[in-house]
DNA sequence: CTGAAAGCGCTTACAG
DNA sequence: CTGAAAGCGCTTACAG
């Protein structure tokens, strides 16, 4: 197989100096439009591909954007890496995707790799650890870096922060759940100390503090495990719970499964709300309601915020916080209800 | 900011040419070990970072791999790819990876990006239509690619194809429920006429045909709704049907949401195996049994292929399938049984 | 073992 | 509008 053409090929058949075939390539207007045509036929002639390797050594931006996820296994940010890469791709830009694992130091390493490979911006959301070292690497190399999902790096000044509004989740979740004749209200997993759980948890505490509710709050990991683990403690512990606000969509997830092998009816005599609202929560039975971040929109935005970032300049807000919205399905609400 | 130091700079404050800070660079013996400690302390002192791109320009490997997904929302591949970009990270390679959605325009599109960029190599989970003109494309631009999960293109001796050994997982399922007591077992899901459908079919089909027990065949999407649908047309059409082998955990997982709606019993009164063995078949009620493919062995093992390929010239066999096994679970065993 | 020179494929001023 | 020249940050022979 032969040599990649190179500009010189093209300009030798199209019988111009390389320079003019740049320009072509570039859209200048400089250009006739006659001799932009015999250079176009040249090109594909040639089967020239453009070679934006060598164009970026001369200081034009890469477009490549490095996508550093910490779980990419989990749906949740699964949708957001696609919804991002998508909308990158269609802005004529390609995504370097990494996932982490939670872990840090697999994060960091990717991170160097990126910036070897000259990426033009990152978008991470970030393992949990000390990720100092890491983004300090990434504003010696200049290149922006937005944080999402997980504040990890307080310093949201240099590198700016998004995720949805979880507190307002939180809020209306819990308000819907008291609206529907809950009588005592449990949040249910999340890890202790950790910014998002906090979040999640704010709103349901901040309404139960209004209307004066005893807040019951079992945190744990964000599995089904722990959801199955959450109903047998409500059971031993705190039988009068009648329904739980669930950190996400796993974890109540994990309490349906429970309860549909014990034959108990969720809904009736147990209400349950969860976070993120996955796409199985409309498939399962009972289906589950949950907390609508619009993951699909947020990912979209970010792309859109950080090329901003890039091609003008304008830097993101320290910290941005996205609309979220309750989906009411059968696990929140009385069958009898919902069935009229 | 100032501009990114160079091998210049570290040259200068090394005191050596920067030919020699290149040839440490690439860990060339013929540096003697305590020049190589001088340029190395320069190079933190100056914060230097590798520039692959302008290495790249002069032939080096670019060490970067495309990923072209036709689903990335679907776990599946979502384990697929993780699992590929992992091993790829940990061999010092990064990946760019695009989602396009079963879209072949979108993935010619994303393809040709990927070779401005400059990938090494490209692995392909193609959307079914007309690959020709991509697959030319990359090609004529003289990266190798391997088609993985579908094979889209017969031209399997220019790009190899690889996937799990469907057939012979359909096989041993349709066995097992047999083994189970099934008396009539119909196959649920796949769109006709696709390859990956006859291969999950045509092991169910050797079976019953060794056994001349008549096949009842519901072909369709794949995904919940159809598993749905699926169960209304064996109550309307084929009520003698008692087990079920799926074209995927999702028809499976719908299936299984009817009847639990409905009150059926799956794992006594009807048997249910799905395929693929996604995270969620574990963690349902009742649990899925499932024909593991273990997928991501499979992602590991392409990423060293390839790998293969593009280091050592070694051009992988042009079919290659991957062993599975069954994971049997309660949706296909007699409660009493599986209790004792 | 180390230095000076050429070149990878583009883009960017700068003349014409 | 178009051409000739220099340079992006490396690597690769080729001398010393």
């Amino acid at each position: 197989m032969a040599r990649r053409p190179t500009i010189i090929d093209v300009a030798r058949r199209a019988g111009v100096s390389k320079s003019t075939v740049s320009l072509v390539l570039r859209n200048s207007p400089i250009v006739r439009e006659a001799t932009r045509a015999i250079v176009r036929t040249a090109m594909t002639e040639e089967g020239y591909v453009y070679n934006r390797t060598a164009a970026n050594m001369r200081g034009a931006d890469a477009g490549l954007i490095g996508l550093v996820i910490n779980d990419l296994r989990n749906p949740f940010f699964t949708q957001f890496a696609t919804s991002l890469q998508m909308t990158l791709s269609a802005r004529n830009y390609s995504a370097v995707i990494a996932n982490t694992d939670e872990d840090p130091m697999l994060q960091d390493q990717v991170v160097r790799a990126m910036i070897e490979h000259g990426v033009s911006a990152f978008v991470i959301s970030p393992a949990y650890g000390d990720v100092t070292a890491t983004f300090n690497a990434i504003a010696r190399a200049g290149k922006p870096l937005m944080q999402v999902l997980r504040k990890v790096d307080p310093r949201v000044d240099l590198f700016p922060f998004a995720a949805p509004d979880y507190r307002r989740g939180s809020r209306i979740a819990t308000e819907h759940l008291l609206k529907g004749g809950a009588e005592r209200i449990a949040f249910v997993g999340g890890l202790q100390g950790r910014n998002v759980t906090s979040e999640r948890m704010s709103g349901y505490l901040a309404v139960l503090e209004e209307i004066q509710m005893d807040p019951v709050v079992l945190t744990g990991r964000s599995n089904r495990a722990f959801g199955h683990e959450a109903v047998r403690r409500l059971e031993m512990e705190f039988d009068d719970v009648d329904a739980a606000l669930c950190f996400n969509d796993f974890v109540a997830m994990g309490m349906l499964t429970d309860f549909a092998r014990s034959g108990k009816v969720v809904g009736t005599n147990f209400r349950i709300v969860g976070f993120d609202d996955i796409e199985d929560c409309s498939q399962i039975y009972p289906s589950l309601s949950s907390v609508h971040c619009d993951i699909s929109a947020f990912g979209k935005r970010i792309a859109e915020t950080v090329l901003a970032w890039l091609e003008e300049g304008s830097k993101p807000q320290a910290e941005m916080r996205t609309p979220v919205s309750l989906v009411v399905r059968e696990s929140s609400q009385d069958e009898t209800l919902s069935n009229l």
